[in-house]
DNA sequence: GGGCATGTATTTATCATATATAATGCTTGG
DNA sequence: CCAAGCATTATATATGATAAATACATGCCC
């Protein structure tokens, strides 16, 4: 063995060596480190460059591939896709797309893509929700609570309350979004708990969705949700104009 | 090189043998060949049921894990994950899923989120959309007007007009569900293809979809699209109803 | 007997290297 | 000028050796 590797040093990041890769690479090519659109180093230089053995890089590359963020083909190389390309539903991208390249823009349109499902999805719930996807409700909901008076994470109990009700719908695709969700908000945290006057939304609108689903109100349930998007997209919007206004990073 | 590998009759199916080994992995598991939640064979094992090299087949099972297929641990084996925890909004596993294991179940709740995003889709789009954008929906449209006439391919043309509007709306996330489109409507093609009296929306309702786009009339835009979607939905739920009645393949 | 330390076996993870394949451009002969 | 073949250079594939992780068994101590 003649490389002299460097997987001492690693902390441990993912549960080993490639996954390691993977977030390094995932993370540069999102933050536009290689640009976009353009060559990739090849395989060789990728190596030696991260001190990984050619598995450990294919690999990654082809988990990277598999997220739509690269392409590679004999003799051509390997190169970033487009953007467009990519697969902003995957988790990993959007983590890796919100944390580092903190985008209040993008943050906004995955907020409209909730926009568009939670008021359906608390609806849906409203509608067929049976008495364990109601208890894991009121159990998030009991969690928001408990957080407010400082004994539980609000963040976690936040995210809790959303994935309850997007699995209560019974739809799978919308229970995907628990990923998401889980990305955007520990991000859009960041964002909101900078600012003075600027918080979460209350415990008690959430409340008022889970009482419209244990009223099988689907109406009722869709508004109270679609209340809090949107109190959640006013919030991006002034952090946006503010970040645009003073030239802020985040 | 002692291994006497079946290269050579492979037909092209993806560009080459990894992409030939992941299709057919990604086939298996959702079709259940080798149940969910239960232990996936060694690598080894592997190897030599089809007959792919341990790089080939670590790299097809590190995209099935990148996509939530799978999860490998050092002695514990390799895992099929509960379906849960698939990423069903990434284009290769709803097409799996869909073309595979034909469920109008899926489907309907694919449907479902298409319902959620395509309205807003259609109303951002009415504000938004720029003249490239618009020029791109007029020609899906004349596309779909020329496939009426036999001129033109009605699904290829039926997809380039969502997928128009989808681009339009400015969203990026909008702008994903176009692999997912794609895969879902290939699919309940085979579904409205079968049964007399029933086929895609018209042309004209979607004109008025795109009327209502270019008159900067979001409110209509929305209701148009809503109409479409929810006329795809009772299309499917007739289609089901039929089979669960009939207990018909498809 | 029960709990704990320890060893062992098994599986993936990693490294290394050799060879095959494919895409591209160049070259050369007509 | 063009087309067939050759050279070049990427990724793709095959394979062997070694490392790391952990379930499981073994046996010791109390």
């Amino acid at each position: 063995m003649t490389n002299g590797n460097a997987r001492g040093l690693r902390h441990e990041m993912g549960r080993n060596f490639t996954y390691e890769i993977l977030q390094r690479l995932g993370v540069d090519i999102v933050t536009g480190t290689y640009g976009v659109g353009n060559p990739f180093p090849t395989e060789a230089e990728l190596c030696k460059r991260l001190g990984a053995s050619r598995s450990v890089l294919r690999e990654a590359v082809k988990m990277l591939t598999a997220k739509g963020l690269l392409k590679a083909r004999p003799r051509q190389g390997t190169w970033i896709e487009p953007e467009r390309n990519w697969n902003l539903l995957d988790p990993d991208v959007l983590y890796w797309l919100l944390e580092r390249k903190f985008s209040p823009g993008l943050l906004l349109e995955f907020t409209q893509v909730r926009l568009a499902i939670e008021p359906m999805a608390a609806a849906l719930a409203a509608r067929h929700a049976d008495a364990k996807a109601k208890e894991a409700i009121t159990a998030a909901l009991n969690r928001m609570k408990a957080a407010e008076a400082g004994d539980d994470d609000p963040l976690t109990s936040d995210i809790a309350f959303h994935v309850a009700i997007l699995e209560a719908s019974g739809n799978r695709f919308y229970a995907q979004l628990r990923g998401l969700i889980e990305a955007a908000l520990r991000t859009s945290i960041r964002l909101t708990n900078r600012r003075k006057g600027v918080r979460l939304a209350s415990v008690a609108d959430h409340q008022q969705v889970a009482d419209a689903i244990f009223a099988s109100d689907p109406e009722a349930a869709s508004a109270a949700m679609r209340h809090l998007m949107v109190e959640a997209m006013t919030l991006i919007e002034q952090a946006k104009e503010t970040m645009e206004a003073t030239g802020e990073e985040v």
